[in-house]
DNA sequence: ATATTAATGAAAACGATTATCAATAAGGAA
DNA sequence: TTCCTTATTGATAATCGTTTTCATTAATAT
């Protein structure tokens, strides 16, 4: 989709916003802005500080309020890596959403995307969806698969 | 290991707790009781409350300081399935240690330890954590994968 | 341009977890 | 056993991320 992604506020989830009915502001736009310009697995507050940079009468509350939509909507994803607080990516975006396979540092807190043997790993986790989804009656929406352990830096600093 | 899961305290992990250099108390003995006598994934709160009911001086202070180093000796495992509480699980036990594999309803908070499928999964899964590791230069320690979704009950009360 | 009402931000409230600290009790030594 | 040392405890206060409240502001339909 040529432009869609160029610089300046995006506009392409403006649509998507009418039709559920909320309204277009400074705020949202600004939220969007930030979750589209960054590879990185933002914390309510980092998305906070990076908005505030742009729009400095940003309240935090708006922030969560506006990431609790988006999440509803379907338009980005919520993780929760165990340390306290949830971060928030863009569920499409430039890159394609492998957004479900991380590493998680347990001492630092670093997180990485991983994205080799999705293939696989989305062919076994299609299959397994189908089968749990008629075993337990669950009607799958999302899943995610995590690594736990020491990053590289921790690790020697261990010894 | 006939005669390990008896009724009454749990005893085998004395060893391991003194290695540790750590006292053997009440508190601590009771919390493991309950965790060795429960199939669920139990918050703080809710191994708080059934310590009580056995040993009401309990403090939820120490429920929160023995499950952290219960967390640390990995004789328990502390998942974190975002609804803003953490739940304990005993690593090994009466049954198998397949407590990496959760479907996890996001509108009830009802959890499902799922084994279906866990040979192929940990076949998978054993081979993207060598890779991984390899590749990142993770120490790898533990895995998790989660299916997010509507459980039976709450899918219907939708409609 | 105006009226309607959703959206906002500051502040207070909330819930889970952690830190503080004086009192207690586990476990080794005598 | 009894005593001593020190880890452990529980009540309380503090912390931190997130939610709620509510009066003010601003987006959109008219």
């Amino acid at each position: 989709m040529p432009g869609r992604w160029g610089k300046g506020p995006v506009k392409w989830w403006y649509g998507e916003f009418r039709d559920y009915g909320y309204r277009i502001t400074i705020p949202r736009q600004t939220i969007l802005q930030v979750l589209d310009e960054s590879k990185e697995h933002l914390s309510a507050e980092d998305i906070y500080l990076k908005v505030h940079n742009i729009y400095p009468a940003i309240g935090l509350t708006t922030v969560y309020r506006t990431l609790e939509i988006l999440v509803n909507m379907g338009l980005i994803y919520k993780f929760d890596f165990g340390d306290g607080r949830a971060r928030y990516e863009l569920s499409s975006g430039s890159r394609k959403a492998f957004h479900h396979y991380h590493l998680i540092c347990t001492e630092c807190g670093r997180i990485i995307n991983y994205t080799d043997f999705i293939d696989e790993e989305l062919e076994l986790v299609k299959k397994t969806e189908k089968e749990l989804s008629k075993k337990y009656n669950f009607k799958i929406k999302n899943h995610t698969i995590q690594f736990y352990g020491l990053c590289d830096r921790c690790a020697n600093n261990k010894e």
